[in-house]
DNA sequence: TAGATATTTAGACTATTATCTAAATATCTA
DNA sequence: TAGATATTTAGATAATAGTCTAAATATCTA
């Protein structure tokens, strides 16, 4: 996993918003589109970004792109948080 | 807390490595400016973020200002994270 | 209180990023 | 295969962010 790709990426609050929309289940990049006010073509931008920190992957379905969560990338995430935090001598 | 605060104060990597340093104990902005190769100035830039995204505290003694971990913000971070990534249906 | 030390703030510059429109690519279907 | 649909890519633009130097502020001490 590359940190710096995926603290990028959870930076944006429009990604934040994507995952949260993700979490209600696997969406295509249009139906993605209905829920947020930018145009096709930014969402995807977003939607690259999320995919390089892998923290959504995508698959064909027909002409379709669906997108879905990645949720092992967050436990790694959270990983690094505890390190950040965490005081040396505690552990 | 304000979470576009901490996620962007989290993105950039000069900033993390700060968080890391101050595991190992607090520190003031001059011992820190001393792991860094930017300047002072930039570093006090970086500092101000992590405080307004309260990540960071920060104490004066004599002239000096100590900077400490604030780790219960971690703890909002993780949770936000379970809730960015747990599937809805999940929980 | 004057000078030294510690740190921040102000202002400028450059790089990165979010967004848009227009064009390109991929897939399906008649 | 032509046309329609779904999505991405390219290129441009405006806003944001990281860095620097120089100046300002706060504290200590002789």
């Amino acid at each position: 996993m590359k940190q710096q790709l995926v603290f990028k990426a959870l930076a944006d609050g429009t990604r934040r918003d994507i995952l949260r929309v993700l979490r209600s289940g696997s969406k295509s990049a249009g139906e993605l589109s209905e829920e947020f006010s930018i145009t096709k073509a930014s969402l995807s931008h977003h939607l690259a970004l999320l995919l390089s920190a892998e923290l959504v992957r995508r698959e064909r379905r027909g002409q379709q792109l669906i997108y879905s969560l990645n949720s092992s990338v967050a436990e790694e995430v959270m990983a690094i948080l505890f390190g950040l935090f965490s005081h040396k001598e505690d552990s």
